[in-house]
DNA sequence: GAGATGTTTTTAATCGTTTAAACGACGGCG
DNA sequence: CGCCGTCGTTTAAACGATTAAAAACATCTC
C-alpha cells in the first residue's frame, strides 16, 4: 500500500486523486490545466476521481511551484469614493474574467500606509500592481520596479518614468470646462482643488489657466486649496465665496471638492446657480438626483480600467517595450448648475 | 562551496539570508516570526543580512507550509454601492491592522458569479470569508462549511443556520421608520423594496407591517417591488404614485430604491416633500447635499464591520462555540423629506 | 524484425518557507 | 562524576502542486 495519508477528514490533495484514478499526479495536473494531452480513458478516470473526492486544487501550492499567483494588487486612496470604487469594480470584473483575483488596498490617502501595504502585496508575490498613488513621491516605485512586478499607475503620479501610466486627459478636460464657463460670461472663476501638487490636479489647473489665457483672463486665475475631505473643501469654498467680489463660478477639481462646494453655497445662502455657477468633476448615479443638476466633467472610468487591464496583461505576457503613457478624453456634461453670469465681464 | 544559487539577479530567499548570516534557515525564520528566542548576536547578523540583500519573505511559501494564508475573502453584491464600499473599507482597515489582506469579489448581484468566485476563493485557501450573499439560496454555504473555512454572513441570508450572521435590526428599524411616518399623519404609506425575498428586506417589511398594525392600518399596507437598479425602482415608484389615490409617503427599503424614488417624484412633477414624503435607507456623504434633506434610516456599517471582524478572528483562533447571531440597531434621521401628510387620515 | 520516430505517461526534482525533532553545550544536583 | 534539564540552534521533513526529463508504449520505414 502506498503512503496514502489523510484519506479521512483532511482535504484531498492531487495525490489522493491520482491514487484513486490510478494515474500519476502529473496526469491529474495535466487534466486540470490542459497543458498536455491526456488520453480520453485516463482523463475520464481523473475527472471521476475529482468529483468523487470533491477535490479542489490548492492554489497556494500551484503558485509556489509555478511562480505566479494570478493575483493583482490594486491600491486606491479611498474605496468609498465612487470614482475609485467604480474603477475597482471594472478591474475586478476584468480580472475575474481572466482567472485573476484582486487584493484590495485602500490607503486612506496616507503615504505611510501605502508604503507598508504595498510591501505586504509584494511579499504576497502578486503578479501585478495597479496603483493610484497617494502622492507623487510614490516611494515604493523603485522597489516595485526592481522587483519586476508588472505595474501600472493610474490617475495620479503619471509623470513617473519607467512605469506604464494611465490618466484622464485632465488638461484638455479642464480647459474645455473653463471655456464652457467663460462662454457663459463668467470672468471670475475660482478653481478649487484638493491637493495642487498631485499631477492630475496640476493638469486640471493647467487646463484652467490655458483657457483663461485664451480669453485674456490670465490675471483672474484663483486657485483655492480644498484638501481631501468634504469639510475642508467646504470651508475653503465658503472663504472664497464670502466676499463682495466673490467669483461668479466655481470649478471644482474633484468630486469631493464639488460636494464641499455645494455645502458652502448653501451655507452662504446664495442662490444656486443664479448667483454662483458650479462645474464639478466625475459623474455618478447620485448626481442625477441633485437639483440643480450638476454640470460636470466625466472621467472615463471604464476605459481607464480597460486600458489598465490591457497594459497589465501585456506586461504579464512579457512585453518589454517602452513604457506606455495613455491619456483618455473626458466628457463635459453641461447641465443646470452652470448658467450665464449675472454681471458678466469687467 | 554550498549549493548557493541565484545569487545574481534572482530574488533572494531565506537560504541566501541564512548563508550570508552564517546561520540556519530556521534561525532566520525565528528572527522574522519571533516564534522562538534567538540570541542577540545571531539576531543582529540575520537582520543585517536581510537588509543587505533586501530580502522579502515569500508569503506564498509561508502559506503553503503553515497552512494559513492570512487572506480573507470578502464577497459583496456591488462594490459601487456606498453601503458595501463603506463596509469593505472598514473591513480592509481592520484586516490590515492584523496583518491580513482581503481579496475582493463584487458579484454584481449574480448568484452564478457568486458561486464561481467563491469557489475560486476556496481554491486560493483563504483563511476566512465575509459574505453578503446575493440570495438566500447561497449555494456555496454547504461547501464553505464542509471546507471548514471561518465564515460570517452579513446583511442578508441571515436565517442560515450553522454560520455566524450579522445584520442590522431591520425589523425594529423599519417599524420605527413607519411609526415616524404614521406620527406625521400619513395613512397611505407604500414600502418600496428591491427584492422582497431577501431576508433583510423581509425584516424591513415585517417592521413596516408591525407598525401599521399597531395603528390599526394593517389593511393599508402596500408593498412595491422595485428591483436592484435605480431605473427599475424609478419605474415602480412612478407606477405607484401615478394615481389619484396615491400614497402620501414612500418608504424606500434600500438606498438604490430611494434614488429611484426621488427620480420618480421628479418625473411626476410632484411637490416634494409636500405632496409625498420620502423615507430612505442608509446614510451617505452625498445625501447631505440633496434638497430636501432626505430622512433616512442609517445602518451601522462600521459596527457591522467591527463585529464581522471580531467573529472571523475568533473563528480563526479556533472558537468552536455555537453560531453567533448579531443584530445591530439602526438610527432614524428625521430630516426634511418627511413632513406632515396633507390630507391626514381616512 | 530492427531501428527510428512520435506520442502518452510517469518519475522525481523543485518552488521557499515552517516546524517537529535532534543535537550540543552548559549548569545544577545527587 | 555522571545524569538530567534547559536553552539555543540546526537538521531535515513536510506543505501540494508543476514540469523537465526519462520511460514506456505505439507507429512507421526499410
Amino acid at each position: 500500500m502506498q503512503k496514502t495519508k489523510g484519506n479521512r477528514d483532511s482535504v484531498p490533495t492531487i495525490r489522493d486523486v491520482a491514487a484513486l484514478a490510478e494515474v500519476s499526479t502529473a496526469t491529474v495536473s495535466n487534466v486540470l490545466s490542459g497543458s498536455r494531452y491526456v488520453g480520453p480513458e485516463r482523463r475520464s478516470r481523473v475527472k471521476n476521481a475529482i468529483d468523487e473526492l470533491g477535490y479542489r486544487p490548492n492554489g497556494i501550492a500551484a503558485s509556489l511551484r509555478s511562480q505566479r499567483t494570478r493575483i493583482i494588487g490594486i491600491v486606491v486612496p479611498d474605496i468609498v469614493n465612487a470614482f475609485f470604487s467604480s474603477f475597482v469594480q471594472h478591474i475586478e470584473e476584468l480580472a475575474a474574467g481572466s482567472g485573476y483575483q484582486i487584493i484590495l488596498v485602500s490607503t486612506n490617502e496616507d503615504a505611510e500606509q501605502e508604503r507598508e501595504r504595498m510591501h505586504a502585496l509584494l511579499s504576497r508575490r502578486v503578479d501585478g500592481l495597479i496603483v493610484v498613488p497617494v502622492s507623487d513621491a510614490f516611494d515604493s516605485r523603485s522597489d516595485v520596479q526592481s522587483e519586476g512586478v508588472a505595474t501600472v499607475v493610474v490617475d495620479r503620479g503619471c509623470q513617473l518614468t519607467g512605469v506604464d501610466t494611465i490618466a484622464a486627459d485632465n488638461l484638455s478636460a479642464a480647459r474645455e470646462g473653463t471655456r464652457h464657463l467663460i462662454g457663459l460670461g463668467h470672468r471670475d472663476i475660482a478653481m478649487v482643488v484638493s491637493i495642487p501638487t498631485l499631477d492630475n490636479i496640476q493638469g486640471r489647473i493647467e487646463g484652467y489657466r490655458a483657457a483663461l489665457a485664451e480669453a485674456g483672463l490670465q490675471d483672474r486665475a484663483q486657485i483655492v486649496v480644498g484638501g481631501v475631505t468634504v469639510d475642508s473643501s467646504r470651508k475653503a469654498v465658503v472663504q472664497c465665496l464670502d466676499r463682495p467680489d466673490r467669483p461668479t463660478a466655481i470649478f471644482a477639481g474633484t468630486n469631493i471638492v464639488a460636494l464641499g462646494a455645494i455645502h458652502a453655497i448653501r451655507d452662504l445662502d446664495l442662490e444656486f446657480p443664479r448667483q454662483v455657477s458650479l462645474l464639478g468633476f466625475d459623474d455618478f448615479e447620485w448626481m442625477t438626483v441633485l437639483k440643480p443638476y450638476i454640470s460636470t466633467i466625466q472621467q472615463p472610468t471604464q476605459e481607464m480600467a480597460a486600458h489598465a487591464w490591457k497594459l497589465i496583461t501585456e506586461r504579464l505576457a512579457g512585453r518589454r517595450g517602452e513604457v506606455a503613457r495613455v491619456r483618455l478624453p473626458c466628457t463635459l456634461h453641461a447641465r443646470e448648475s452652470t448658467v450665464a453670469a449675472v454681471n458678466g465681464g469687467a
